[in-house]
DNA sequence: TCAAAAGTGTTCATGATACACCCATGT
DNA sequence: ACATGGGTGTATCATGAACACTTTTGA
């Protein structure tokens, strides 16, 4: 079809990192401004092609520390997209992944090979280059499941929160508010977090701090 | 690493693709015998290159018809495996998708490429080809897990079933006995399945046939 | 008349939802 | 003393789980 895509045997494979985090009672996806031509002031998830010696996973994890400073995070394969026509520089078969990163230590890395490098709320989102808004949609709906039956959201909270903060990032997540009680009484239940020793001063009562039994991927019933 | 993966400034794109189908009361798997060297007389699932004109879901589809003959049936991406060492031949990174196929119309083609092609049970797999071990028990893993909340089961069923036909295919892929009258009582509630014209003998009292109200995926609570 | 699968309701246990007040602290 | 977020229990409702007998047909 396009000359492009008849040029090389293979396609090209590349991996592209939606990068989630919670800012400001906000959620948030961190974002790169192109500067080159058909997509220039456009913005694009981090990612690019993968080296021959490096696994797809090994290819995000290169993405998120040299474009965000960032490593151990949670990190999960979402899609892959082989659309002919998805990139107009050829052939391109693209991995999609997803991080989440705690709300502190949002440290994005400015190169001179790319334009701005920013947070951007998710719903208000800026003009987005190639099939981008396809793969944040995807991996928004993907989020929004697997938090109903995983623990991942210990990827967007720091080692030790209050139950206040976990219900805000299910909040902001869900769009939608949830009765104090009941998400209490329910992650209290399944051994999903466990008091940590101080408590949290604030303007007023301190709260109880708690942290996560595990900080690794498993499946738990949560909502 | 290995020489072969130097060799392309891309690595290759190819799809495999898991069909699912059950027959006298198992879940089978159709499987490809190998003819060439490392692998020679291992069974792999039916899969190949795409072409660079074609998308990772037309690839698919046409492997599908082109070693089973088949057309219309539910196919579903699964996963991309992209370890470096993966395939000896070089640096492949592969786009899994399962297929599910209904009992009835099983016609694999075999072809001079290949060697024999055959329905194996899933409890019953031969020596397997590359990572397709794990190809296939993911695929397994993600089956189990949409038929509780998805219709993808029209996909193994005729057109026209009946609701213990219904039930075996539960059964059998969830490897346990469910209750006639519970499952019936979900199913029959949910606006899954809807009354089709006749009955069906047996050598028995006949039973009432159903067809899928919707013949495309959708999202539905069953289990 | 027998064998084999079809069909049908009720009870009980469990989990989800709705809901309002007092507490501890800093200012 | 007041403003602010922290913390707690009960009653109701809906859903899932367990369970056994009658019906229809062909042989």
């Amino acid at each position: 079809m396009k000359k492009s895509s008849q040029k090389y045997k293979f396609a090209a494979v590349a991996v592209d990192v939606v990068v989630f985090s919670i800012d400001n009672g906000e959620l948030k996806v961190l974002l790169i401004e192109m500067k080159k031509k058909p997509y220039m002031g456009f913005w694009a998830v981090p990612g690019g092609l993968i080296k021959s010696d490096e696994s797809l996973e090994q290819a995000a994890k290169r993405q998120l520390s040299a474009k965000a400073g960032l490593k151990n995070v949670y990190l999960e394969q979402l899609y892959t997209f082989g659309e002919v026509n998805r990139d107009p520089f050829g052939r391109v078969v693209s991995t999609a992944y997803f991080a989440l990163i705690p709300s502190t230590g949002i440290k994005p890395k400015t190169s001179r090979e790319y334009g701005d490098i920013r947070w951007f709320g998710v719903k208000n989102l800026p003009r987005l280059a190639y099939d981008h808004k396809n793969v944040i949609s995807y991996a928004l709906e993907r989020l929004g499941a697997k938090i109903g039956y995983t623990n991942i959201v210990y990827g967007l909270l720091p080692r030790e929160f209050t139950l206040s903060d976990l219900q805000k990032v299910y909040e902001i997540i869900l769009s939608k508010k949830l009765d104090k009680r009941n998400f209490r009484k329910k992650v209290l239940s399944i051994n999903l977090v466990k008091p940590a020793s101080a408590k949290r001063g604030g303007a007023h009562r301190p709260a109880r701090l708690y942290k996560f039994v595990k900080n690794r991927y498993h499946v738990v019933e949560i909502l």
